[in-house]
DNA sequence: ATAAATGCAAAACGTTTGCCATCGG
DNA sequence: CCGATGGCAAACGTTTTGCATTTAT
């Protein structure tokens, strides 16, 4: 019963967060598991519509899974493709008060950035 | 020369902003264009990269084409999908300081709420 | 025995590309 | 003539689906 959503859950929370499908499939496979990517995706996305785990839509890239629930943002850089969350206190409130309306459902905000390393290394 | 691009830039100039490539496909067949989609993605596309246009990455559908290059987000009704503009002053000063890093190339940030008509009827 | 879970292959979706015809100078 | 423009169909990458098989109870 449900043995990939353990599997997969397990992987996520043993992760820094942000994980693609295809990042959960490998990290999967090599443990041994025999699934698909197809399952996968199916999967995490049943963890996602239960608010277990956030999925997270990039700018164009594949869809990321999150562990983290709550309200945050991501930066991510454009160079090594690497995501950081970074949380904006009272940002919802900030949004609701520019808006102009009463609630929001939920945002979403991401970020282009160079990171530190990528810097260093001048690109 | 460039046709194309005058027609596509002008129904943009006569949006509301945040249009799919497919709305402004249509609108111009409908103004009597020999238009494709590849050929409005590909003007889309090569607007947006010389920066006289903003795209816009949505969670998971189409695309939008926003004629307002500034920075701002947007609010997206979960009901009807309707796009309206959001302006947060001082958002990337925010960013900047929350995330720790010296600077930022862009932001995006998509906010899901249920719009005035549609909280009125119930949806 | 029955329902849920899952692999696999194929479809679906938005977007991009390659190639050829056409247009303008 | 030559280069830019753009239509068309095919390719692409990601995600979802249909279906048959396996698994659990």
């Amino acid at each position: 019963m449900a043995k990939l959503q353990d599997t997969i859950l397990n992987i996520l929370q043993d992760s820094q967060g942000h994980m693609t499908a295809e990042d959960v499939f490998m990290l999967a496979k090599n443990q041994g598991e025999n699934i698909s990517l197809a399952s996968t995706y199916r999967v995490l996305g049943q963890l996602a519509d239960k608010g277990i785990i956030k999925r997270v839509k990039t700018n164009g890239q594949k869809d990321m899974f999150d562990k983290n629930v709550y309200d945050h943002g991501h930066l991510v850089c454009t160079s090594c493709g690497k995501v950081a969350d970074i949380s904006i206190p009272n940002l919802k409130e900030l949004i609701v008060k520019n808006a102009v309306v009463d609630d929001i459902i939920s945002y979403n905000l991401n970020i282009d950035y160079l990171c530190d390393e990528c810097k260093k290394q001048g690109r």
